[in-house]
DNA sequence: TGTTAGCACTCATTCCCGTCGAGTGCTAAC
DNA sequence: GTTAGCACTCGACGGGAATGAGTGCTAACA
């Protein structure tokens, strides 16, 4: 089942060609590359071989080929040519994360953006969980008269407000009684007799409906379910490839871009370790029959884990996306331990 | 310069009928709208009256009329019916309301998107900014090992992480220290000085180097531009209508949607009090040239304003946008007021 | 035995042109 | 002032014909 080496070439030409232009190759456009020297007539030869292997397709009789998601899985797996990124775009990757890494929650979403700017496809990353980060501290802060912000304090920042009348000391005291309960807790460990507890205690100086409101959105913060996050980064490049020409199919592909449902549950697959491309069928939902995705796992030292996916055409520049999403891992974590350890 | 009646007549039922369809009205169609018992003859030199004042274009010799921009004026002016919003709708919308309103700060997101589902149309809201809230309290809490988390309280929560180490009394003393100078400050009055006298008051208990981060990222936190934040929803709506069925004009519109500079810019033009329509040529962006707005200026009792503006094609539906928008900005200050009063 | 030139064949694309029909403007009659 | 009638315009649609890219096959060549 092996391929000669010229069959090899042959095959890697085709699909170089075709992540270029999008229109079937032909033997002669491969002949004319004149690195092997062979003639339109034995390129037709072979690519009728590696069309009876599955690695080709011909849309119609006298088009050319077209490569088949065997052959993109073939052509990832061992053709494919190391990618070499210019040296500008590391150094702006380089400048853009030092500016922006005082603000680690952040990181996440440049990191995306990043890549979507390094690969020009769209990019999809799921921040990490924080299921199982303690409560820090929760705050209670009067900020007008008739508004009261709820602030819990985990590996994140979530805050609620809430309209009710309460001075600046009941806030403080009712900030010492929340902490009292729940610091040290883990927000899906809270329930809502730790809420009766704390309103128990804070019945004596808070009025009962004014308790009732705060207490009840402190419940609906705290255990608002630690929702995975999803950044979508430059969704419409889309709309530059001729594979979504057609409106209907690029509306489509928006929707389901715009679907934190679905991607969630994109993001929640299982792709292996390390980088790695799912291509067309191979892929779960309908949708993406005619895409490829190229994720990658991280794990941040801090614990908590998610996945960069890079969405674009089955003909994308693997070798290009392969690359970016290596460069982006070394770098962030080069970054990331210079933060923890130095200085 | 005045329409007769039945000119008037005549030029609303092209404009309904071409709201709905998006295809050129002939004579034919409006002479069998039985309401005015005329032959498309009479319609066709009404029609041509019409088009002569500049309220009717004909794309080409043989085919119906189409409003013009004036004619589009004229109708939102002028003719436009009440638009009656259904009952379930209306229902639906508070309870959308109703469930939402503790978190005042989701409120504006909330409010464009139902915009949006009434409507159908792509919205866009800015949020007010808070450049006049003052600081209510800045909190320091160490999150874990290597990580302290700033978190500054206006009328919104801001916050950013800094890898540093510093253990929790220290959080603590430097969180009074830092509250003791900002608290009650404007953000956009904390300058550099603000910062060294703060470092000043730290410098015996915490490293010069940690200091230097956290006092660094802190200013960078507060004076962080208090950003109009803009919201854009269900902006692939666009793709529904036959006015982009050429992916190049999607794509430019999407990307004008992507824009924030822009965005604001649109946010910021003055269009005059309660409800408006900015019609084709009367927008300042060139890509909004075949496009009209709907904007509605808000202000919140907390004070704070902002706008919300409804996008589609020139033919939009403007009653049902205009009465969209009404029903909301009635049903929020319903609540909005009803919260700050009672219980 | 592998490679190549030549040739007939296929098929998508493009362009041309005739037909169709929606819609107009004009005129004459009511 | 309104309407019926009619000639005219022009885009949309559809059916070839021409074009050309590309193939498969065969026979000759090294």
């Amino acid at each position: 089942m092996d391929l000669s080496d010229r069959k090899k070439k042959i095959l890697q030409a085709i699909i170089d060609e075709y992540i270029g232009t999008a229109e079937p190759v032909g033997s002669r456009a491969i002949s004319k590359k004149e690195n092997l020297g062979l003639s339109s007539a034995t390129i037709r030869n072979e690519m009728a071989d590696l069309e009876e292997m599955g690695y080709l397709i011909q849309p119609h009789t006298s088009a050319g080929r077209i490569p088949s998601d065997e052959g993109y899985r073939f052509y990832v797996n061992s053709l494919m040519r190391d990618y070499k990124i210019g040296m500008d775009a590391v150094a702006q990757l380089q400048s853009m994360l030092e500016s922006r890494v005082s603000l680690l929650d952040k990181l996440i979403r440049y990191a995306g953006a990043i890549a979507s700017n390094l690969t020009e496809y769209t990019t999809v990353i799921s921040a990490p969980k924080d299921d199982d980060s303690e409560i820090k501290k929760v705050d209670v802060v009067a900020v007008e008269s008739h508004t009261v912000m709820l602030i819990v304090v985990t590996r994140r920042v979530r805050s609620a407000s809430v309209n009710v009348n309460l001075s600046g000391e009941g806030c403080e005291r009712l900030a010492q009684l929340i902490n009292k309960s729940l610091a040290g807790m883990k927000p899906r460990e809270v329930t809502r007799d730790t809420i009766e507890e704390i309103k128990d205690g804070a019945k004596g100086f808070i009025k009962d409906s004014a308790l009732d409101k705060i207490l009840g959105c402190l419940y609906d913060t705290v255990t608002a379910d630690a929702e995975t996050e999803i950044y979508v980064t430059n969704a419409n490049s889309i709309l530059r490839y001729p594979e979504f020409a057609d409106v209907e199919k690029a509306r489509d592909m928006l929707s389901f871009l715009d679907d934190k449902e679905k991607l969630k549950k994109l993001a929640a697959a299982d792709t292996g370790e390390g980088i790695n491309a799912t291509i067309g069928k191979e892929n779960d939902f309908e949708i993406l029959q005619d895409s490829s995705l190229v994720s990658m796992n991280y794990t941040l030292p801090s614990g908590g884990a998610g996945k960069l996916t890079v969405i674009g055409p089955k003909r994308m520049n693997y070798s290009k996306v392969f690359a970016s999403l290596d460069l982006i891992s070394n770098e962030i974590e080069k970054l990331v331990n210079y933060y923890m350890n130095g200085s």
